[in-house]
DNA sequence: CGTGTTTGACCTGCGC
DNA sequence: GCGCAGGTCAAACACG
């Protein structure tokens, strides 16, 4: 039995990237207030290291207000969540640096036809955007929707989609060059993805995600392929791949293992106490920004915890919930 | 044979 | 218009 772990960052960055691509109308229509997770964010935004746009987690849900969600809406809620069912990144252990969302319906010239063919099955907004208009190369500003993260070294290799190396390029100014990732899933997929060295923070990694995928996660088989290509690009280590194939292989059907939203904004908050000039441990009642995350705070994500795990409108998921970690 | 990487050439946007 | 830098193409090759 293989387990894929849909871990929190999964939860995080998917809420991340649809809540603020536009595409949550369903969220949006619920009319949640947001008041909980917005000062945190508001007082995530300020730290220097980590740019943080609260905007970003416009679709994630209202933890301070769970017990009125009805079955349906709590379905709406969290398909975004779910890789299953969803175009929007997998992403692995990260911080979000940046996100733009660029307007891509500008007056561009017809695609030509054959793109037009392969995605007549876009949904998204900016999928659909895209669909119509493909150009041999495109724009370098105002084009697609962009996201910047950070992630280590063992954060590159837990991307569940299929990626394929189409290009690398030397950066001036930076000593480790550029690579350029399409997705593989699909052919008429836009994703796309730069992997660079951080040259300020050694042994970190900054991802750019461009456009969103036109189609569900891939199949196992792609992902898997991409995913062991990826911990081990070079053709030289073809043990290592062979390896980890085996590896990966062994561990069969998985169940969906997602970490609680709780953890992760534990985990993000003592990053941040880390970086800060003392260092130390997240406390009980750490203030930030103004915005104290103290017991009332930690509890609040802890009810929200519960009320998802515990819910029976998760029986209509897709991918279930099933534990934490 | 299918899928992926490598890498030089090419294309495009942008600043001057 | 020119040159630079970034993004993409596509042929050659590797691997299972």
């Amino acid at each position: 039995m293989s387990e894929l772990v849909a871990d929190m960052e999964d939860w995080s960055l998917q809420a991340i990237v649809r809540g603020s691509s536009g595409d949550f109308g369903k969220i949006d229509d619920m009319d949640m207030e947001m008041d909980g997770p917005d000062s945190f964010l508001d007082a995530l935004a300020t730290n220097h290291h980590h740019r943080f746009d609260r905007d970003l987690y416009a679709g994630f849900p209202d933890i301070f207000e769970s017990s009125t969600c009805s079955s349906d809406e709590l379905e709406d809620l969290y398909k975004p969540f779910y890789p299953a069912t969803t175009s929007s990144l997998s992403l692995p252990d990260q911080t979000i640096l940046d996100f733009q969302e660029q307007n891509i319906a500008e007056d561009k010239p017809l695609p030509p036809s054959h793109d037009q063919s392969d995605q007549s099955s876009v949904t998204s907004p900016v999928a659909s955007a895209t669909a119509v208009y493909t150009p041999k190369y495109k724009k370098r500003k105002n084009q697609h929707k962009r996201v910047v993260i950070q992630v280590s070294a063992e954060g590159l290799s837990s991307d569940m989609w299929a990626w394929r190396k189409y290009g690398q390029k030397p950066i001036k100014g930076s000593p480790y060059p550029r690579s350029y990732y399409r997705c593989s899933s699909s052919k008429g997929c836009l994703a796309r993805k730069q992997v660079e060295q951080s040259c300020t923070e050694p042994g970190m990694f900054i991802i750019t995600y461009t456009a969103e995928h036109s189609h569900s996660q891939p199949t196992r088989r792609n992902s898997l392929a991409g995913t062991v290509r990826q911990k081990f690009p070079s053709p030289k280590s073809p043990n290592s791949r062979a390896a980890a194939v085996k590896s990966e292989k062994s561990k069969g059907e998985m169940d969906v293992v997602v970490v609680p939203p709780s953890r992760l904004i534990k985990e993000e908050i003592s990053n941040e106490v880390k970086q800060q000039p003392c260092g130390g441990e997240l406390n009980n009642d750490y203030m930030m920004s103004d915005f104290v995350f103290n017991e009332d705070f930690f509890s609040g994500l802890e009810e929200f915890d519960e009320f998802v795990s515990h819910s029976s409108a998760q029986q209509q998921f897709p991918v279930r919930p099933c534990s934490w970690v």
